[in-house]
DNA sequence: ATTAGTTATGTTAGCGCTAACATGGTGCGA
DNA sequence: TCGCACCATGTTAGCGCTAACATAACTAAT
C-alpha cells in the first residue's frame, strides 16, 4: 500500500476525511480490525477495541457508507416514490414508514414523481441506480417500462394507497373502489339523489368515482356528476358553482372537501355544526386532523396512511409472509353528510 | 471471474445485475466508453453510441451511482433533515427543494429527528456517512457535537427556517424573533390586553415566544401567558379551557390556532365570519391553505415554506454569492383577528 | 514529409471498504 | 504430550466505476 500521499493536483490541499485505514494506522491496527470496531464490535477484544475507539475519536472519523456498500453489495437504503409530499396525506406515509427504517438502520432516498408518467419512470431509474434494498410507491407504475425496470431490479417492491389486480411484489394499501361504493351507499341511505364527485383524475381517485359511480347506478340514482379540479386549486370553493342542484358530494381528498364546503358556506348551503340535516352532505377522504375542527366538522373516509407507511417498511425488511396487505378504511361520520 | 452463463430473454437478465463491463463486451468496446455514453455522450461517436445504447437496452443495465460515487468522489445526493414531515409545515420546504435538486441530478436523502436533541444527531452521522454534498436542515444542530460533525464535514450546510447568529455556513430563513414580535404588535394595536402564546417549545418556537413576550411588556401590559402543548396533541381545542380570560392568542403554527379556534367555537367564544370583531383574537403562523377555508378564516404569518426549500437548495447548488438570506414572513390578516 | 493539433478510444490504477480466507496464539481434555 | 477447537487479528482480492493519462488514426499547417 503506498504512503500517505498528499491530494494531487487539487486547488486546495485540504485535508482529506479521514480513511479507515487512516484510523487503523494511528490505532496500530490493521484496517479490518477498524471495520469490525464499526460493524461488530463483540467481536473486537475490549483493549483493542478502545483504542480504535479513542484514534476515531482523534480523528473524527465518519465511516464512509458508499466504499462500503459498494464492497459489501448493501446499501442500506430503500427508494420512496410519491405523487408528492407538499400538503399530502402522503407525509404520513413517509413518516410512518420512516419510523420503521431509520431504526433498522435503512436511509430514506425520497423521490417525487408530481403525477407525471415520464417523471416517475425517470424517478423510478434515477432511484434504481442507488441500489436500494427495496423501492416503496404509491400507487403502481404508471407505464409498462416503469413496471419493468422495477421487476428487473429483483428487489422487494411495495406499491401502496391502492390494491393492484397484479402488484409487481407486495402491496399495503385499500380498495379505493369499495370507497367510493361505500360513500355513495352512504349519501344514497341518506336520501340523497343528486350525487357528485370531485377530485383530480389520477389513478386512485379515478378508482374512487368508478365505484362511487357504479354503486349510484346500481341504485337507479342518474349518473353522477364528475368534476376534475386542478391539483394546485384545491380552493375548490368555487366548484360549488358548477354543481348547483347537487345533494350530496364525495370529494377524492379532505382538502377538497373543506374547500367545497368553504364555497357551500359563502352560498348559505352549509349550516353550522348538526343543527339538522346538511343541505348538501360532504363526504372527503383522508381524515385530515383539520376535518374534525372545523365546523360542520367533516365525514371522511379514515384511511391510515401511517400504518400503509409502516406496513410497507415491514414488508421490505422482512421476507416472506403475506405480502399482499389491506388496511381497509373507515368511513367516518360527522357533522358534514 | 467467472462467466455466468448469459440469459437469453430480453426482459429476464442474468442473475447479477448486468455492469459496465458486460455491455462493454457486447458492444465489443472498453468500458470507460460505455461510461462516457452515459455520462459525456458528446464525446463519443454516433455510431459507436447507438451501438452500446442497443447493447444497454438488450441487457436492461442500470448505471451503478454506487460505484461511480466512490469513483469520482461526488453523491450527486443531498441530505436532508426536518424534525418531521407528517402533517407539517416542512413538508413544503421538502418539496421545495426537491424541485430544485431533482432536475439536477441530485438525489435527496430524508432523515427526521423527531425533536430529540440525541436522534439529531444520530440521523447527521448516518447522513454525513452516506457523503452527501451538502446538507440541508431545519434549524440549527441542537448540540455542539453535531455542530462540529457539520464543520468537519467540509461541505455545504444549509440551515432554514430560522436566522441562527452564527450559522455553520449558509442560511435560508426567516426571523422567528420578529415574527413574535409583529404579531404582539398587532394585538395590542387592536387595543387586546390579555395575550396568550401556545405552542411547542421547540427552538424556533421559543424564539416566536420570545418576541411576542418581549414586545407585549415592552407596551407595559402583563406577561403574557405561554401554554405548551404536546406536539401530538393538536387537537387543542381544550387549550381554551385553560385560557379563560385571554382576549388575543398567537398560536405558534396553523395546527394549534385551528384546533384552539374549535376550542372557542365550543365554548361561543368565536362568531363565524367577520360580522364583528372576534371576542378572541386568533393568529397562527405557516398559512395553511386550510385557513383561509374555515369561518372565520384565519389571520396567520405567512412563511413561504417553498421559496426556503428552493431557496435553500440553490445555495447548495451554487456556491459563492450571498449565503444568509432572510426570506422573510408576512402578517396575513383575516376574519380571525 | 514533418510537426503539431484533434478526435475517438483504450489502459492503468485506484476510490474506501468488506468477504473470505489465513494465521498464530491460547486453553484444555485425553 | 499432542490435537484441536476457539479466539483475536491479519492478508488478499476485489466491488463497479471513473480520473488521468496513453494511443492511434486522422487532419491541417508548415
Amino acid at each position: 500500500m503506498a504512503e500517505n500521499s498528499p491530494p494531487q493536483g487539487r486547488d486546495h490541499p485540504a485535508e482529506l476525511p479521514p480513511t479507515l485505514s487512516a484510523v487503523a494506522k494511528l490505532a496500530g491496527v490493521s484496517s479490518i480490525t477498524v471495520s469490525r470496531v464499526v460493524r461488530l464490535p463483540a467481536q473486537v477484544a475490549p483493549e483493542t477495541r478502545a483504542r480504535v475507539e479513542r484514534a476515531m475519536r482523534q480523528l473524527g472519523y465518519v465511516p464512509n457508507l458508499v466504499a462500503g456498500a459498494l464492497a459489501s453489495a448493501r446499501t442500506n437504503s430503500v427508494g420512496v416514490l410519491v405523487p408528492t409530499i407538499a400538503n399530502s396525506i402522503f407525509a404520513d406515509t413517509v413518516q410512518g414508514l420512516s419510523d420503521k427504517l431509520e431504526p433498522a438502520g435503512f436511509s430514506v432516498i425520497l423521490a417525487q414523481s408530481r403525477y407525471d408518467d415520464q417523471l416517475e419512470d425517470r424517478m423510478l431509474a434515477a432511484l434504481l441506480s442507488r441500489r436500494p434494498e427495496a423501492i416503496i410507491m404509491v400507487g403502481s407504475p404508471a407505464t409498462e417500462d416503469g413496471a419493468r425496470l422495477l421487476r428487473n431490479a429483483r428487489i422487494p417492491v411495495v406499491e401502496t394507497w391502492d390494491l393492484p389486480a397484479h402488484p409487481i411484489d407486495a402491496v399495503a394499501g385499500f380498495d379505493n373502489f369499495k370507497a367510493g361504493v361505500a360513500v355513495a351507499r352512504h349519501l344514497i341511505a341518506q336520501g340523497r339523489k343528486h350525487l357528485a364527485f370531485i377530485g383530480g383524475n389520477e389513478p386512485r381517485g379515478t378508482r374512487r368515482w368508478l365505484g362511487f359511480r357504479q354503486e349510484t347506478l346500481a341504485h337507479g340514482l342518474p349518473e353522477p356528476q364528475r368534476l376534475i379540479l386542478d391539483r394546485n386549486a384545491p380552493g375548490s370553493a368555487a366548484a360549488n358553482l358548477h354543481l348547483p342542484d347537487v345533494d350530496g358530494v364525495f370529494a377524492a381528498n379532505d382538502a377538497y372537501a373543506i374547500g367545497f364546503m368553504a364555497g357551500l358556506r359563502k352560498a348559505g348551503r352549509l349550516r353550522q355544526a348538526a343543527a339538522s340535516e346538511q343541505p348538501v352532505a360532504v363526504v372527503g377522504l383522508g381524515n385530515l386532523e383539520m376535518g374534525q375542527l372545523i365546523s360542520p366538522s367533516l365525514s371522511t373516509i379514515s384511511v391510515h396512511g401511517h400504518s400503509i407507511g409502516r406496513t410497507a417498511a415491514a414488508l421490505t425488511l422482512e421476507r416472506g409472509g403475506e405480502r399482499h396487505i389491506d388496511l381497509g378504511f373507515e368511513l367516518v361520520l360527522r357533522d358534514s353528510g
